[in-house]
RNA sequence: GGGGUCGUGGUGUAGCGGUUCAACACGCCAGCCUGUCACGCUGGAGACCGCGGGUUCAAAUCCCGUCGAUCCCGCCA
């Protein structure tokens, strides 16, 4: 049986007179009198089927008998349509076919949903129903993108050298960082296995063992809290290099990412990409992820109001609170008094006392300031007439993240509006070692526990204030999303050994828990650096779309439901033997 | 773990104390239509308004609880 001579999008009047055989979905079916238009669909796109049952009296029968999404096989000829009758919507839309024999390969129930109008449709029922919605080429488009991402990929690493190698999935549970997800060891009573968080020990240690430069596209599991941007497996493009530096690993990733915008979209990146410190990131845009297509910025203006007498200022800034202030250029960011107050509303909700000023005609409406004062307050802000300051009173530790997501959230406009389709790339460097754990009161790793830390900052300042130690480790940012992260590893156990120390854990402890990996340090460990970029994150903004969800094939809910196939499902009592795991409770979570 | 929003025919929504309140669009079924292309026209079927309780003469509508969905914070690269 031949199913097709052709595919449906890519008939063109050229292909005038061709008898075809041509296998799709029906896509629609309009009856107009004694004919009846079908548009037959396959993957390529889609084609008019002209039925004429007068011509052919045994399609009578079958056509009466068509529903949406019927899979079909039809014969006819191509024919090009006369003048009037051309669709310039459809890139088929010259043609169409007549068909001459019509055999209904599989029929379809009343479906759920239009394949053609999901996009209003709950997305849980369309998740259910993915192989419906996956027809729609608007929701498999993005698949093809990835594929592009990963051969791209595949292709630029090999050439630098790279060995694509496999890392186990089923690993060991490691403290820090995210919850593993666990699997019970049918052959070793009480003991799991950790499904990967990352390839991360292993990565190094392929290093360690002289393959000088690895690559994977790897699976990666974490158990946290499901959002947008985060689904308990994800994939990375993760890869690791012995003998490198920060420079270089920049220059590697520069050269994959300009290669992926060259390749796909015939676009070219500007390199190199900017670099801005953790803490000026923080300073100036309140996050470390920032979106540079926003141009707001955060500029703090403590000092103008640091002065006896400028109440309720002065005193909360001796009590060490810091003033931010954003300046709203009147041309880009139309403002109301209501939304003003609203945005004040929830600021104060939060903890933090909040201002916004307008700047009139004569100037910026602040009293307790003198002239001088306030032009050098105008100039800092480069605030002119008509424009808007918003401004925060708070605690550094609060007010920079406030103005983070106030810059993030005023942005969203101006975004949407001038700059939707940018890429706009951004390097995170000097991120901090350590950052503080108020509830378990210890030092916990900001990236992860092999990061390798600034030599000098660590002679300085590991006995006395480790949380000045900065680390040889960057971040990769699209758009405000943090697209992966890396930097060079510890390769010398004594500095492994203590920094695990200034976390708190105890020699015994580190034995028991990277003993091998210590040990690995010690037969001889090249330095060695190396990077992992979120792929299903890098394909949700570059195909521009809300949620990691529109690039997984199979993606679970918030709660981790897949309602496709039912897990997390209950297992037989057997499988529980098996494993010897006794539950104290019936479950009731779900059948 | 905390907070916001939502839950009405197959799908998407309207109704937000009573009276044509169970409606509208798409889809579905039947009929009509020989150039449609989101075809059109006529008619029809289809919902105990997520679930449980309460207030009231009266609840889709108000209240409480619960379940589910979703977004955010916490958490997480």
């Amino acid at each position: 049986m031949i199913y097709r001579s052709h595919k449906c999008g890519e008939l063109r009047s050229t292909d005038n007179g061709k008898e075809v055989t041509l296998s799709g979905w029906i896509h629609r079916i309009r009856e107009v009198g004694g004919v009846t238009f079908v548009l037959l669909r396959d993957q390529s796109g889609i084609a008019q089927l002209l039925i004429d049952a007068s011509l052919h009296a045994d399609l009578h029968d079958i056509v009466a008998g068509l529903h949406h999404e019927d899979v079909l096989r039809v014969e006819g000829v191509v024919v090009k349509r006369t003048e009037k009758d051309i669709n310039p919507q459809m890139p088929t839309g010259e043609i169409e076919i007549q068909v001459k024999s019509i055999e209904k390969l599989s029929s379809a129930k009343n479906l759920p949903f239009n394949v053609h109008r999901s996009n209003e449709v709950d997305e849980n029922l369309r998740l259910k129903y993915r192989y419906i919605d996956l027809r729609n080429p608007e929701v498999s488009q993005p698949f093809f993108l990835k594929h592009q991402l990963m051969q791209t990929t595949r292709n630029y690493l090999t050439n630098e050298g790279f060995w694509e190698i496999e890392t186990p999935y089923l690993a060991k549970s490691t403290p820090e960082g995210a919850r593993d997800f666990l699997v019970p060891s049918r052959l070793h009573d009480g003991h799991f296995y950790a499904l990967t968080q990352s390839p991360q020990i292993f990565k190094q240690l392929l290093t360690m063992g002289g393959i000088e430069r690895y690559f994977q596209i790897c699976r990666c599991f974490r158990d946290e809290d499901f959002r947008l941007d985060r689904q308990p497996e994800f994939s990375q493009i993760d890869f690791e290099c012995a003998f490198t530096s920060l420079p270089e690993l920049k220059t590697l990733i520069q050269g994959l990412m300009s290669t992926i915008f060259k390749n796909i979209f015939d676009i070219e990146l500007p390199l190199p990409f900017p670099e801005i410190t953790y803490e000026h990131a923080i300073k100036q845009y309140g996050t470390d992820k920032p979106d540079l297509r926003n141009p707001l910025k955060i500029v703090d203006i403590t000092e103008y109001f640091n002065f006896p007498g400028c109440t309720p200022f002065y005193e909360k800034i001796q009590e060490n609170e810091v003033f931010l202030g954003i300046s709203l250029p009147a041309s880009d960011f139309s403002f109301s008094r209501k939304q003003g107050d609203e945005l004040l509303a929830s600021f104060q909700a939060e903890g933090a006392r909040s201002y916004l000023f307008k700047h009139k005609e004569e100037g910026l409406g602040i009293k307790v300031l003198s002239e001088e004062n306030r032009k050098a307050l105008e100039a800092r802000l480069s605030s002119k007439p008509q424009d808007h300051i918003i401004a925060v009173l708070a605690p550094a530790s609060i007010a920079y993240s406030l103005m983070g997501k106030l810059r993030n959230s005023l942005g969203k406009v101006f975004i949407e509006k001038e700059q939707k389709s940018t890429f706009q790339f951004a390097w995170i460097t000097d991120f901090p070692l350590f950052e503080w754990n108020e509830e378990e009161n210890r030092y916990q790793a900001s990236h992860h526990l092999f990061t390798q830390p600034n030599m000098e900052d660590y002679q300085q300042w590991h006995k006395t204030d480790p949380d000045k130690i900065r680390s040889e480790s960057f971040d990769l940012v699209l758009n405000g999303f943090e697209l992966g992260s890396g930097g060079l590893r510890i390769f010398q156990s004594e500095v492994q050994r203590s920094i695990l120390n200034i976390m708190g854990f105890s020699n015994e402890a580190i034995d028991e828990q990277f003993g091998f990996l210590l040990e690995a340090m010690d037969y001889g460990a090249p330095p060695e650096g190396g990077f992992a970029i979120g792929l299903d994150r890098l394909a949700m903004v570059l195909a521009q779309k809300p949620s990691l969800r529109d690039v997984i094939a199979f993606p679970k809910n918030t709660r981790g439901v897949s309602y496709i196939t039912g897990e997390p499902s209950k297992v037989s009592d057997q499988q529980l033997k098996d494993l010897k795991i006794h539950f104290k409770k019936e479950s009731t979570c779900n059948e």
